[in-house]
DNA sequence: GTCTATAGCTGGATAGAC
DNA sequence: GTCTATCCAGCTATAGAC
């Protein structure tokens, strides 16, 4: 219950690539895409000016690769958490603490993504919000199988699969790692909250 | 319970001034604070370029009487909802109540606090910081008031008022006014999730 | 593939007419 | 108090040397 999908940006070659990538999510992160200059990318990444357009055609581009990765990393982290349990409580119980354990660890990556995705472009845009739809329609189907099955006791279906995510999400807001939490504890104080929400005993 | 502190806005004079801070609020909240031109609202509150400095010395200075006055409200809002509690749980269901419905009802200013304030200067972030720690304050006074009468089951006190407020906070990033729910439904509902979450039967 | 230098544009803020 | 015109700093992106 405890694993992730490993690094989400090993796949990023070469290095160089990587390290501006990994510069841009730090500074998007702290001051907003907007707030960011290429050049506070380059030199977090070690090099000059210039060197961003190597590897990246424009600034909106880095924000969509980033946003790929991340929804990407999310949506692998889901389906390894869902796979194991056996039954619904379970289910919905590993997907909550696999949700939000992800938050805290990759908050900084958390908050490009739910902060930033305006500065997308039309057809870029789109293609995030389908992978976003995703995961939400995930969680409905999970928390609406142990409705199904009689193992939760809720009245609003849409209501509390939407409280489930938006706590889980929320996290990337508040979390920071010099805290008393650790992500794991954090997924494991969700998971219970998510078995009470639903009136799970 | 479904009052609320009346226009955030109306103590802002004269009339030019207002209009310039609504449109902010609106620019700020859709591109964000550096996405955002002293153009853009300007045109947004139908005057020309020039005119903002007539009433606001920078545009740092717009997001700070913005963050003054929003901040302001939640905490009256916050007060005038517990006040007719008379036991922890109609407090807490009432707190949340009126947390919730206010992040649904003002959802642009809301994201405007929520996403944007690292563009305060240190003394302005500092101010606000101090308007923000009351309104956790709060909400963990009245959770832990009871947790102390025996009316909440909660093992995480410090955790269960965090569950809280995230939930009521995160409303203004998923809200659309177009959606299903009213901010007041919305209200009921995380009331409700919130006497499950604190196991108060 | 990285550097320096710079083109071309937009932004925040100011000046001065009305 | 609002307008138009403008200053100049900072931005994205490109050019050309190495």
């Amino acid at each position: 219950m405890t694993e992730d999908t490993g690094d989400m940006w090993v796949t990023v070659t070469p290095e160089a690539s990587r390290r501006l990538l990994l510069a841009a999510v730090d500074s998007f992160a702290e001051r907003g895409y907007h707030g960011t200059s290429t050049r506070h990318i380059t030199a977090g990444a070690g090099m000059s000016a210039g060197a961003l357009y190597v590897h990246y055609p424009t600034k909106a581009d880095l924000l969509f690769q980033i946003a790929l990765l991340v929804h990407d990393s999310v949506l692998r982290t889901l389906h390894e958490a869902v796979a194991a349990g056996t039954g619904p409580p379970q289910r919905v119980r590993a997907l909550m603490y696999a949700f939000s354990a992800w938050h805290a660890r990759h908050h900084r990556a958390a908050r490009v993504i739910q902060n930033e995705l305006g500065a997308l472009g039309p057809e870029h845009a789109a293609q995030i919000a389908d992978l976003r739809r995703r995961v939400r329609e995930m969680i409905l189907a999970e928390v609406g199988a142990g409705a199904a099955s009689g193992d939760f006791d809720v009245a609003d279906l849409p209501g509390a699969a939407r409280a489930l995510s938006s706590l889980a999400i929320d996290v990337c807001r508040w979390y920071r790692p010099e805290g008393p939490r650790t992500p794991d504890e954090i997924g494991a104080f969700y998971a219970h909250t998510a078995m009470r929400i639903l009136g799970a005993g």
